[in-house]
RNA sequence: GGCGCCAUACCCAAGUGGCUAAGGGGACGGUCUGCAAAACCGUUAUUCGGCGGUUCGAAUCCGCCUGGCGCCUCCA
């Protein structure tokens, strides 16, 4: 089945058509390791780890590129309030980042490359830049992209040049020849971090960092290149215009970018200190209850970070574990009495998921079906008691390896009998016995007692089940 | 000021020209159970922010209005 993308340039959903057969080369504009990762960090990660997934689980092969934006102003001022070097701030946030992104299951990227380690490449582009005529290096040393040599300006964002310039109340430098320009390059300062370059010492500017590395380990057009809303001005725009102009070639054939996580309706955003780090939201929620969260509204809309939503989505997520925990309990028997109709209806809920995720990656929908392909699955196991037949098995199978695709399921199903500790299971056994003698007070005390410490015992036809919490 | 996005039941959320408007949470009723829990069955939008228009037909297309949000400056 053939996948379509919504294209942020082309501003409609197209068909998806690699570069090279059976490869996909994805580009996912990472962090600026200058705080720790937030919610929607976590969100546009996981966007692009699903979608990778999903292609993967296909057969195409994928080379995932996730960058680290490791030198920039902020990074540096927060370095020297410290009094430490600026890699000591970027490393650390970047090491949490990675804790929290294995934390939620996303997949290890190809590459993580960063900005300091990819100096040449930096000097390379601008100085093919320069001799092309579309930048220049300033008097002081700071080089500047000539935003008017290319004429292609502001197709990604819709924006017409010269309404930026009436509407730029930026002070305009002196040393541009034009105030649309952006600097490539810029001049060393005491106190910052500097390299040598044809053009005098300094540091990179903000976006030149993403064309010379996604190029570099993808080729010089990448299928697809993604990030969260806020990066498609000026930062893509901007690196369309840097690597177009050095190449001549498109630089991406496809657009992907995330909507916000918002918190009570607003962006969140390191910068108005409205944001939940993960660190914090992984205490109080499942990870695995997270990541489904995250996917349970369509990747560009936005989606409102708030508790009671956490709390009906873990629920929502343990009915589907549930699902697949009471199937794994089960023998597997001869053919149920709907078989076939069983066989169907696997078969058709397992379509509309590939379905759903081949149509813009509508995870919300995917999600819809798995819970169909759940309750085709209990209702089967509840006319079977203590078996399940192969159809059965085989809707489970759908079950796991679909949630999968959207990178769940990924922590065992239950804990394993050792962990219950003894007087657990003394207490069970307690209430056992009361219950055996019909002595339901005493019987109800152990539950009580259970409950307490943080067990639940549940009645099922083939004996009584505990469960943590 | 320029550009753009969103508005679907009590809540969340799919659906973007035509089958009964997915799915989840909640609520209510039922089955099972000593009681619960879990699971299952049923009920919960003749209607998709408002007003017009296009069409045989619109939640879906067009216009206007109302309300919310975003980008144009660092930002996933």
């Amino acid at each position: 089945m053939s996948i379509r993308i919504y294209d942020t340039l082309k501003g409609e959903k197209v068909p998806f058509e690699p570069v090279r057969a059976g490869h996909v080369g994805m580009y996912v504009c990472g962090v600026t390791v200058q705080n720790v990762p937030h919610v929607g960090h976590m969100r546009s990660s996981i966007v692009g780890d699903s979608i990778r997934r999903f292609f993967e689980w296909q057969g195409d092969e994928v080379t995932f590129v996730y960058n680290f934006t490791d030198v920039d102003d902020k990074i540096i001022a927060i370095a020297n309030d410290e009094g430490v070097d600026f890699t000591v701030v970027a490393r650390r946030n970047e090491v949490l980042f990675l804790k929290y992104a294995d934390m939620l299951n996303i997949k290890s990227a190809s590459h993580y490359p960063r900005v300091t380690e990819h100096i040449q490449e930096i000097i390379d582009i601008i100085q093919k830049l320069i001799d092309k005529g579309k930048a220049y290096a300033a008097p002081n040393g700071d080089v500047f992209y000539r935003v008017r040599s290319f004429n292609g300006y502001g197709k990604l964002s819709k924006k017409n040049i010269d309404d930026l310039q009436s509407g730029s109340r930026v002070q305009v430098d002196e040393a541009k020849e034009d105030p649309l320009d952006f600097a490539l390059w810029k001049s060393a300062k005491p106190g910052e971090p500097a390299w040598e370059t044809p053009w005098g010492s300094g540091r990179p500017g903000w976006h030149i960092e993403c064309s010379a590395m996604s190029m570099k380990y993808l080729g010089e057009t990448l299928d697809i290149h993604g990030g969260g809303e806020d990066l498609i001005f000026p930062h893509h725009e901007n690196e369309i215009a840097q690597s177009e102009g050095a190449s001549g070639k498109c630089f991406s054939n496809y657009w992907v970018h995330n909507g916000w996580v918002t918190l009570g309706g607003e962006k969140m955003s390191k910068s108005t200190f409205k944001f939940r780090p993960i660190s914090e939201v992984v205490e109080d929620f499942e990870p695995e209850a997270i990541r489904f969260y995250l996917q349970s509204t369509h990747y560009r809309s936005p989606i409102e970070f708030i508790e009671e939503r956490l709390r009906e989505a873990e629920k929502a997520y343990g009915k589907l574990r549930n699902t697949l925990l009471e199937a794994a309990k089960r023998t597997l028997a001869g053919e149920h009495p709907r078989e076939e109709e069983i066989q169907a209806e696997g078969a058709k809920h397992r379509e509309a998921f590939i379905e759903a995720m081949s149509d813009d990656f509508n995870t919300a929908r995917a999600l819809g079906s798995l819970f169909d392909l759940s309750r085709t699955i209990n209702r089967a196991l509840d006319e079977t008691p203590g078996s399940k037949s192969p159809a059965v098995q085989s809707a489970v199978d759908s079950l796991f390896e679909l949630g999968q695709v959207l990178g769940l399921f990924w922590l065992p199903l239950e804990d394993e009998g050792e962990d219950i500790p003894e007087e657990i299971q003394a207490l069970l056994k307690q209430r056992n016995d009361a219950r055996a003698s019909k002595d339901w007070a005493k019987a109800d005390e152990a539950r009580d007692a259970l409950a307490a410490a943080g067990w639940v015992v549940e009645d099922r036809a083939d004996g009584p089940r505990l469960k943590r919490k």
